[in-house]
RNA sequence: GGAGGGGUGGGUGAGCGGCUAAUACCAGCAGACUGUAAAUCUGCCGCCUGAAAUGGCUACGUAGGUUCGAAUCCUACCCCCUCCA
């Protein structure tokens, strides 16, 4: 049982693992292991892409080893060169700070809390001094340092590399010497650093840390990583709705790979959704809205994700009025002056005179009607960034009301018309006499 | 210290006195088709005004200047990059 529970460790969402004899012997001998994780509160958002390491430390947490996570406070200033971002801000102590405590809030989301220990770099970097600083620049040379594969393109195109970027490899691989690491995890677009930080510790007089490198999750783009800046991102802390929504709008080709990173579904079963899938035996939608189930029930739980499949399912499936929606208030007796303003506009030519019926009164009629100036209220909601934008999707046919598209800007409405643009925004006009 | 190159819309990147709100590509938005997948096709993609043709305003690092007219020419300043030392 043991056994298994560690081949699967070992094996499920794993790209590469080193030096795995060793890092198995060591798991074997029953050492209580400290885990080292790296984070950089530039950004404070955790998305799906991060939550594959994390996760990986929760199953490592419950083998019973310790997580250690290094709050990069010192190399979010010089921001991780890796990737396509360049020269990066630099933030303030208390930006960095808030960030942290947002990160971290979300991180025990999915790590357990009491088997983690925090570590902020200033703890031993505050101190450092310029004498420091030489002692550790001095192990390494710039070609080692060239040898990682982005430096070494710039490099070679001609393109710019801050001394500060090279610098981060050595902060990096200095905290797990700090640490004790055992074992480092990371994307695979870590492995230099993490490389580094082996040969630092050897030559500290410490053993080695092993390196457990994990796969890059591609973002909803299906094209690029996982990140904020491409925003291609699902974060944990989106709602339910939208979380459910971004997972179903993934491409196909990335379905197995989210299964297998972000859930805990069986290998078993995801054999057999990939022969399903290869024999196209099985509609990828109803494999997608199980996946969607998956993730979204482990942030918001099991209800919170049946109910975001149901309202998918109204919504965009059957594509029903959602039970919520934002409401804008609009007085129809005084359709002119008041919270109006800008609904109306200035010739108010109609009224509910006209639409009155022999004895009928207004209070007789269910509804009452005006004329409502349409990107006003778009605009009012910020469902819309300008009022050209607005009368844009109203030619494009984008915009309807109560079902039906609406062709010009100026439309009548009821009380508690409902108006839509595009497939997900939606807006309410209730009756602000009504509601007092 | 010296020589050279460059700063254009969210990004890349053309334009180098009027035809330029500014080519093209990417991203984005909308429509068709659909499974909120992919692929494809179509339209849009600075702001305000107008039903619309139109009109006005703002924009090509910053500040001035030349000109009937400037992203395009001149001056100063700021910033970035490359090479030599």
């Amino acid at each position: 049982m043991m056994e298994k529970d560690l081949q699967y460790v070992l094996r499920r969402g794993v790209t590469e693992i080193i030096v795995e004899q060793e890092l198995v012997r060591l798991l074997e001998s029953g050492k209580r292991l400290r885990l080292k994780m790296g984070f950089d509160p530039s950004r404070p958002d955790i998305h799906l892409g991060h939550v594959v390491g994390m996760r990986k430390l929760r199953q490592f947490q419950e083998l019973g080893h310790q997580v250690v996570l290094i709050v990069g406070d010192w190399t979010a200033q010089i921001g991780d060169p890796s990737g396509t971002s360049q020269t990066r801000q630099m933030l303030s102590a208390e930006e960095v700070r808030a960030n942290a405590e947002t990160y971290l809030q979300q991180f025990f989301k999915v790590v357990d809390r009491e088997k983690t220990e925090v570590l902020w770099q200033s703890e031993w970097f505050g101190k450092f001094t310029l004498a420091d600083v030489i002692r550790l620049t001095s192990k390494f040379t710039v070609a080692q340092l060239l040898a990682r594969e982005d430096f070494n393109q710039r490099y070679s195109a001609g393109r710019p590399i801050a001394i500060t970027e090279l610098l981060y490899p050595l902060l990096q691989a200095y905290d797990s010497v700090m640490m004790e690491a055992d074992v480092e995890f990371g994307g695979i677009d870590q492995k230099f650093n993490c490389l580094m930080g082996r040969e630092l510790q050897q030559m500290m007089g410490q053993t080695p840390q092993h390196v457990f490198l994990m796969p890059l999750l591609v973002g909803t783009d299906g094209q690029q990583k996982m990140s904020k800046s491409l925003d291609n991102y699902i974060a944990i802390e989106d709602t339910p709705e939208d979380m459910y929504g971004k997972v179903m709008s993934i491409p196909d080709s990335l379905l197995m790979d989210y299964f297998e990173l972000l859930t805990d579904v069986p290998d078993e079963e995801l054999e057999e959704f990939r022969r399903g899938l290869s024999a196209q035996s099985v509609n990828p939608m109803i494999l997608k809205k199980r996946l969607a189930r998956e993730i979204v029930g482990q942030f918001h739980g099991t209800d919170a994700s049946n109910e975001a499949e149901s309202n998918f399912e109204k919504v965009v499936q059957k594509k029903e009025v959602p039970e919520e929606i934002m409401e804008i208030a609009f007085s129809f007796t005084s359709p002119t002056s008041g919270p109006n303003e800008k609904l109306v506009r200035p010739p108010f030519t109609h009224g509910t005179e006209g639409f009155l019926g022999e004895g009928e009164s207004i209070s007789a009629l269910p509804r009452v009607i005006s004329t409502i100036d349409i990107p006003g209220v778009l605009l009012a909601k910020s469902l819309v960034k300008s009022r050209a934008e607005a009368k844009r999707l109203i030619v494009q046919g984008a915009v309807s009301m109560d079902g039906r598209v609406i062709h010009e800007s100026e439309a009548q409405v009821y009380a508690d018309s409902i108006i839509r643009i595009g497939k997900r925004r939606w807006v309410k006009i209730v009756d602000a006499d009504a509601k007092q």
